[in-house]
RNA sequence: GGCGGGUUGGCGGAGAGGUUACGCAGCGGAUUGCAAAUCCGUGAAGGCGGGUUCGAUUCCCGCACCCGCCUCCA
């Protein structure tokens, strides 16, 4: 059975079917490197990580290519250098921004190394194809499709008469909704800005247009066609993008001439307690701040797979400590067991079936139930958990001291049948998360959910 | 105002026009010094109103409510 997706162009789940089975290509948005990526950057990554481990699974390791950009135009990235600059650092503006989205990248490759999401085979700079962009634009105006403005060059939208069709919009609705940036340099409200003229302050490139730099959308129709080609598979992306970003590209790369993204996938946006995460509210976090919390990223990634990517996912600390709990059993059921050879057919076709992740999950529950722990094993490693490197959090600290103490203690409170020394620790044990097990044969000791090892010092 | 999505049992969350989702929690039992864990068993659903159908939670229409995007927040 072959991958099924569900095409936002299209609205329409379709048969998959590469360009080129020996390179399949898919093209993700990836972030503005201002500051640590939250909770919310992160569901795009984990979905389509799972889409790239399907896709290897199915296509081969070597025969897919995941892009996904960086991009390091932008304004708040300006804003922080020169505040730097503002701030004393004598270097100049270029090397403060380097600097800044240097540590940024550093910070999102860790963070998100963390969720287990393998890291795609190119990430391209967006500053690294300022020339690709400028090409393109020229290409764009020579074509009658941009036009250039006092220093800025806009995409003449009524050009390209498919504009608004991936979103469902029409131009005349948009403008009628008046939520659209008037500039006495557009010829249409609608027009959008692919170059714009950079001052002594904003980091710029040299242009047939003078020294500016691209606007938001350029940089990754430039870069896909650069890096896959005219034509290629997937283009992925948040919602949020769907309008204007991934408009904007379609309507860029087509009237350049490229057949561009065949099918397009949008996840759903991430909330939090049920509300949509914003600073005011004070239920915004990063990546960072839950890993710090201890939550472990694999908890983070399997929460994010047990809701369907086309879905709001709601992220709470309850989901989070009963996918902390499902983590412990399974990689108690599997240590010491080798993965079968391959995933079991049933997460395959789940996840086959526009990325059923939640039912492939359940698919995992099942194989565990029935004792199928290699099986459990190699399909959860397909989506990328269970695997070794994010085994660390649940590795067992050593407990056997302690599980002799209360052992000892247990066999003299039998001779005694005074409990209460047993008990005490027991329920020390359990206020640490840990699981105590008392059956005939002995004394078992187990991490268990909320598990905190600094409890245990005392003991 | 325009566009899009959602509404499933106590909670989370899938698939399927008719047969048990699944997980967590609950309840009963086994087990236990008491528990935990484990095992066995078990109750519980499909926003509202129409329509199609032998039969709809699943398809179609309408309504209500919720959410998102339209403001370079994924």
């Amino acid at each position: 059975m072959g991958i099924r997706l569900h095409n936002s162009a299209t609205r329409a789940k379709e048969d998959f079917v590469p360009i080129d089975a020996s390179n399949v290509r898919m093209y993700v948005c990836g972030p503005t490197v201002y500051d640590r990526a939250h909770i919310g950057n992160a569901r795009p990554v984990v979905v389509f990580d799972t889409l790239y481990r399907l896709l290897r699974h199915v296509y081969g390791e070597a025969h897919v290519t995941y892009v996904r950009n960086f991009t390091d135009v932008d304004d708040k990235i300006n804003a922080t250098a020169q505040a730097r600059k503002a701030a004393g650092d004598a270097r100049p503006l270029e090397a403060l921004i380097r600097e800044r989205t240097e540590e940024t990248i550093g910070w999102y490759h860790a963070d998100m190394d963390a969720l287990g999401a393998l890291r795609p085979k190119i990430e391209p700079r967006a500053t690294d194809y300022i020339g690709q962009m400028v090409a393109m634009i020229a290409g764009l105006i020579a074509g009658g499709h941009a036009y250039a403005k006092e220093g800025h060059v806009l995409f003449r939208v009524r050009s390209y008469a498919e504009y608004g069709r991936l979103s469902g919009r029409s131009v005349d609705d948009m403008i009628a909704g008046a939520r659209v940036e008037v500039a006495p340099f557009k010829e249409d409200p609608m027009d959008f800005v692919l170059w714009k003229p950079s001052d002594a302050d904003l980091p710029g490139w040299e242009s047939p247009w003078g020294r500016g730099r691209p606007g938001w959308h350029i940089e990754c129709s430039a870069m896909a066609h650069e890096l896959l080609g005219a034509e290629f598979d997937i283009h992925g992306g948040g919602l949020d993008l769907q309008f204007p970003h991934h408009e904007n590209e379609i309507a860029q790369s087509c009237c350049a001439g490229h057949g561009f993204a065949r099918v397009w996938m949008h996840n759903e946006m991430l909330q939090v307690e049920g509300k949509k995460m914003s600073k005011s509210l004070g239920n915004f976090f990063t990546v960072r701040d839950l890993l710090e919390k201890g939550v472990p990223g694999e908890v983070i990634r399997i929460v994010f797979l047990g809701t369907h990517y086309g879905k709001p996912m709601d992220w709470t600390a309850e989901k989070a400590a009963q996918a902390e709990a499902t983590l412990r059993k399974w990689r108690g059921l599997v240590a010491g067991i080798d993965p079968a050879p391959t995933p079991l057919p049933g997460v395959v076709a789940a996840l086959s079936d526009d990325l059923n992740t939640a039912g492939a999950l359940a698919e995992c529950h099942a194989a565990a139930g029935r004792g199928d722990y290699a099986g459990l094993l190699a399909s959860a490693r397909v989506m990328g958990l269970l695997t070794e490197e994010m085994g660390e959090w649940a590795r067992g600290v050593d407990l056997s001291g302690l599980a002799a103490k209360l052992s000892t203690l247990r066999e003299a409170a039998k001779a005694s049948k005074d409990f209460a020394p047993v008990d005490a620790l027991k329920s020390a044990l359990l206020a640490a998360g840990v699981e105590v097990r008392m059956s005939k044969d002995g004394v078992e000791l187990m991490p268990g959910a909320g598990f905190d090892a600094t409890k245990l010092e005392a003991l």
